[in-house]
RNA sequence: GGAGGGAUGGCUGAGUGGUUGAAAGCAUCGGUCUUGAAAACCGACAUGCCGAAAGGCAUCGGGGGUUCGAAUCCCUCUCCCUCCGCCA
């Protein structure tokens, strides 16, 4: 959420941010107007409340004395009812207000390229060497199937398409690839692990960014009001909702959850095998930081997620997004890509963002700054990193002729003795 | 699911209709004293909004109501605690 100070005083630099952005320009002149509206509105109720307030304290006082007040009290009814009246007008105004504001996205920073879709995007590094085949390398689907270890089909026929189903070796890969990234974030990186609800509230998704706008895209209990996460970015940021946070910073958290999106309107070769899924594990860096820190903040948290593919040994590439290319909430963000063979393609597979104060404005998320004063901090997140990708890359990058895939030697302490997977 | 009890400022905790935005204590900050520290003493110390400012308005878990006036009375919701039931 926005500062409505900011969009009061500096409403050209937001209407620049968000033009770069390719954002709904009109939002922005309907809060301006609610805000002046709430102004003036404010100004009259508040003066005709101050007036009761004082002839209350009189009537008060008149009564000690034991004089009759009723006369001064009906009068003083009538204003009260004019009161009440334009509280009611007042608060129409401002549930629109604040309707309105949760809308417009965050202002991007202004150093990250402009540009209206992914075409924009900067690639700011490669990572890595693309291995060479002597063979022609298959995709993940044909050797998860010769392995034995993704049953779709039967994930089909129980839950519908896009929920994945690992079996045998391939089950207890991802459950080691999980507790690989949470041992290294948590003994090498300094984050402190939660297992938090998979379930959470409106409040919840809306102080993260998720609500209202997205609303389509994730899962909702109707019965009892509440939403499957579509990340741990989730609950794990709402951490500290309404609160002030009163533990040095910076504060580093990370979580181990399922994800769970919808995704509407996908469909096609991007749906193939568990390129894209309903239902898929995540492990996710989240971090509250001062002010001044969050830029140094994200470019340490990219490294972190790359720390992991390093570990596996995957070449990989990062790009700097452009700004109609950032997540509503994001003022600047770096996605991490995994260069799959069987795919020829790069796998989207970590999105690391600094949000600055949006969520934290809209979760009431603060802390106290060297004088005292309350702040709101910045928050970022980044993945590190999300499964099903990473396990099509490390299927597809370690595969050999027979069909058989070696794993990185970082697996090896949770994967109870199996180094390699190999065909039925 | 049933019965009862709670929710007050960073924390503990008083307060059942009229200068109570809120006693007291703790914590924190500043000062006095001290070679220094501690102790003692003195003082400061909630947040949001409107306003150029003076100042004003709002807030005692959330929402609604009664009243000239609500932390205090009524309704409702949420959460926490205790007991009973059920249960992996």
């Amino acid at each position: 959420m926005l500062d409505i100070k900011r969009i009061r005083e500096k409403t050209d630099e937001v209407r620049e941010g968000l033009r770069r952005r390719g954002a709904d320009l009109a939002l922005l002149d309907a809060v301006l107007e609610l805000d002046r509206q709430r102004r003036a509105l404010l100004g009259s109720a508040e003066e005709m409340k101050n007036r009761r307030n004082a002839t209350s304290k009189e009537i008060g006082a008149a009564r000690k004395r034991g004089e009759d007040t009723a006369a001064i009290q009906a009068e003083i009814r009538t204003l009260g009812d004019r009161i009440t009246a334009l509280d009611e007008q007042i608060r129409g105004v401002e549930a629109e207000l604040h309707k309105a504001v949760l809308c417009i996205p965050n202002v991007p920073c202004a150093t990250i390229p402009t540009g209206s879709d992914a075409s924009a995007n900067r690639v700011a590094r490669v990572e890595g060497q693309s291995r060479e085949f002597a063979f022609q390398p298959k995709d993940h689907v044909a050797l998860a199937e010769k392995l034995g270890i993704l049953d779709l089909p039967r994930a089909a026929r129980m839950s519908g398409s896009g929920f994945p189903l690992l079996v045998g070796a391939g089950a207890k890969l991802q459950r080691a690839l999980i507790q690989y990234m949470l041992d290294l974030h948590t003994t090498c990186h300094g984050y402190t692990e939660l297992l938090p609800p998979f379930v959470v509230n409106s409040d919840a998704m809306c102080g993260t960014g998720q609500l209202p706008k997205m609303a389509e895209d994730m899962y909702h209990c109707e019965k009892d009001d509440l939403w499957l996460i579509p990340t741990a970015e989730v609950p794990v940021t709402n951490y500290f909702r309404e609160e002030i946070i009163d533990r040095p910073l910076p504060i580093f958290l990370t979580a181990y959850t399922p994800c769970f999106r919808r995704e509407a309107g996908s469909a096609g070769k991007e749906t193939r095998g568990i390129l894209r899924v309903h239902q898929f594990d995540k492990v996710e860096m989240v971090k509250f930081v001062a002010p001044e820190t969050s830029y140094a903040e994200l470019e340490k948290l990219v490294g972190n997620a790359e720390d992991v593919l390093q570990g596996l040994g995957l070449h990989y590439r990062i790009l700097e997004l452009c700004s109609g290319d950032i997540s509503f909430a994001a003022a600047k963000c770096y996605d991490i890509e995994l260069w799959a063979p069987g795919q020829q393609g790069w796998l989207e597979v970590s999105s690391c963002s600094n949000f600055e104060d949006f969520q934290a404005r809209r979760a009431n998320i603060r802390y106290r700054d060297a004088e005292g004063k309350t702040r709101f901090v910045h928050t970022l997140n980044g993945s590190g990193v999300a499964l099903p990708r990473l396990m099509i890359a490390l299927l597809e990058n370690y595969q050999q002729a027979d069909g058989s895939v070696i794993l990185p030697p970082a697996l090896a302490p949770y994967m109870g003795g199996i180094d390699r997977l190999v065909p039925k």
